[in-house]
DNA sequence: CGGAACATTGAGAGGGATCAATGGACGTGG
DNA sequence: CCACGTCCATTGATCCCTCTCAATGTTCCG
């Protein structure tokens, strides 16, 4: 119930190790355009409202000041940086982070395309995490100024600003809960179905997935050790609930992980 | 840096046990008026926007709908109920709860007056948590629909809406530094300090507080056992960091504390 | 005054962190 | 194309922080 109401985020391939992400348009074909329309964009159903006219889907596209490219390990955006745009994410995968004055840091989300990204500088006017690349990425940014405009004229995108920041605030919520109350086998299996609900959302089977970030970053967000990430990973496939390769995970048994976060153990 | 970013959130009362939490006017005063506007509301500089003319002061005035009271233990809201509006809180102090399918539950946050709750339900249109009055509680609601309306027309209330919705981002991220990073010393005096803080921005001296909320809720939102949190208190007491008399707390170290967030032994 | 709810404190156990060493995978340069 | 170095993952051993179970004390309210 509320494991599927969005907990985190993961990028994955389908089947081959090397595929890219993109469902459907290869990137060989955006280069074409210089600009690619939002309404055209194959992604349009997750990040941008439905309901629209056509003519309010043209304004919509004037959102889009530019598109970005972020090497993987680049940042997007850091935590100080000055706020001015939100951005909508096109292909590839980012992790964002905040840190303490001291230096200790933690992985707050994974994000995959179709997902906005920035929500965090609206406050302040400056961002307060980092956004990092785990894999070359493609943005697009849409100044804030520009959308507070538009949404004050077009009702459905106005509130369709409203519905992605609350998602955000729920899924916050859900990741509180799994940081406060639950332990490490239960952390892990929330984490390997909320990456599968997350891939099915965009059109992959989702009983194989190829994750993006090292255990050290699964780790950082679900509040384990990248040993105990490690290690509850090889119990999950001694048990025969998932099948291991590096980074490569066959999920085999979804019930059972199912159990594991509802608190029951085994069946 | 971070810590003073919003975690948490707490009432208190300024020095006298039983002294209510409003600032200046008195409830006596209010019942007085039928309605009263949020032009005239001393609390609007912490839950209004800044920088709106006279006439743009009186749209806003027209987004309460009622004034509701909440008597202690009991919901404003519950998850599942269906979201209409948001809620300012003018008095009281409550807690908003998820809980996860098969009943464990979390503390997601304590709130206080100035402050808006209920955003969580924007987003699929039904609340996710419960919010749960710690003592009896004052709110204004305001129909969202209602504030979707006119923040289409006030630019400086659209931005309004959307820098607390970020606010509240932040804010869950700090939580989320908290519960995978700290430890329960760290945790608690991180607490403590938000709580200053948050005190004084309302006028309150901050070094005496009553805690409206148990030590099972306290730790519920730390991601601690209530024992945890009783023995913690008392190891802050035997170092001379505070003084505790059962919900009385009285800071006599804050720089201390501060130390121990950063991980800081002592000084 | 008695009971319920809450807080404190102690003893013991366990889950996960930490320290440490080994092994693979990948990329770079010879 | 292979060698090497780096980064990452795995696995083991040990320790300790926090949870759990339990008993007692305190406050508040009917």
């Amino acid at each position: 119930m509320l494991a599927k109401a969005t907990f985190f985020t993961l990028s994955q391939a389908p089947g081959t190790v090397k595929s890219q992400f993109l469902p459907a348009t290869g990137a060989k074909v955006d280069k074409q355009f210089i600009k690619v329309a939002c309404s055209n964009c194959n992604l349009r159903e997750l990040c941008m409202p439905i309901g629209m006219d056509a003519g309010e889907f043209t304004r919509v596209d004037g959102l889009v000041s530019k598109r970005l490219t972020v090497k993987r390990g680049a940042a997007l955006f850091r935590a100080g940086d000055a706020f001015n745009a939100l951005h909508a994410i096109r292909s590839g995968f980012l992790k964002t982070t905040v840190s303490s004055a001291n230096g200790q840091s933690q992985v707050t989300g994974f994000h995959m395309a179709g997902e906005i990204i920035g929500l965090d500088g609206i406050a302040s006017e400056h961002h307060t995490c980092d956004a990092i690349a785990l894999e070359d990425t493609e943005v697009c940014t849409m100044p804030f100024e520009r959308i507070e405009e538009i949404a004050r004229e077009i009702k459905a995108l106005q509130h369709h600003v409203h519905k992605i920041m609350s998602g955000e605030i729920v899924r916050d919520q859900g990741v509180m809960l799994l940081l406060g109350n639950m332990r490490a086998d239960e952390r892990l299996a929330a984490f390997l179905l909320n990456l599968q609900h997350r891939l099915h959302a965009r059109g992959f089977s989702g009983s194989d997935l190829i994750l993006r970030m090292t255990r050290e970053e699964i780790g950082s967000y679900l509040g384990l050790s990248l040993e105990t990430v490690s290690r509850t990973f090889s119990k999950f496939a001694e048990d025969g609930l998932i099948t291991v390769n590096q980074r490569q995970i066959h999920i085999q048994n979804s019930e059972a992980l199912k159990c594991i976060v509802s608190h029951e153990l085994y069946h």
